[in-house]
DNA sequence: TACCTACATTAACGTATTATTATTTACAAA
DNA sequence: TTTGTAAATAATAATACGTTAATGTAGGTA
């Protein structure tokens, strides 16, 4: 048994931040809209396309993402581009990527 | 067959796996269940002690980490301990603490 | 036996999420 | 101006979730 070192230790405030971070990414569509965005900016519409569900369902969760500033967006002409703000956010992807990607 | 390899793409399955979990631990109790739990198992009792809430409430989330195979369980006489039996769960958990743990 | 402790389960109730549909705003081009 | 496209918002209804309180159960002890 290894209990060698101090537990895992997170303080009730590191736990609520992670814990609303994690709620934000743990519906199927917003983690996809996550993983479709990646480093890059992309528009809504395409966004819909890759993800595939309604543009309204799509802003509905982009709104949720960009209320909890995960997601930075900004807009040309008509368009609207969406861009993972969250350097954390980022690094949690890659690591899902690690953790969960059975191809890799 | 697998493009997958520069970019963060999840397939469906994968996406699907990973938000359940997310789900599971997007729960500001559950977290602190996983976080106090680490590599050990622990009573329910001195879980109940270390998270802090009612012990009916403490129960009911640890049924939900059961269902998801997120935890096991041994019973020892008339005691139920917990332990995280999912690897990928305490990679995550590990993660967690990198990324959001302020204070180490 | 009876009693206590540790834990699980259920019911009831309120709240939060979700997808759908319809509407609306913003902008560009004709 | 009118028309078309991109995106956001609003309203609804179905479902899921979370807390509390009460009850149930099994194992230990007197």
């Amino acid at each position: 048994m290894e209990n060698s070192k101090e537990t895992i230790l997170y303080n009730d405030a590191d736990i609520n931040r992670a814990a609303r971070c994690l709620k934000a990414m743990s519906h199927p569509l917003r983690l996809k809209i996550l993983c479709v965005l990646g480093t890059e900016s992309i528009s809504v519409q395409d966004i819909v396309e890759q993800v595939g569900t309604s543009q309204s369902n799509i802003s509905q969760h982009l709104a949720i993402l960009r209320e909890k500033d995960i997601l930075g967006y900004k807009k040309e002409a008509n368009r609207v581009y969406y861009y993972i703000d969250d350097e954390r956010m980022l690094q949690l992807i890659r690591m899902m990527r690690d953790v969960f990607c059975s191809s890799c």
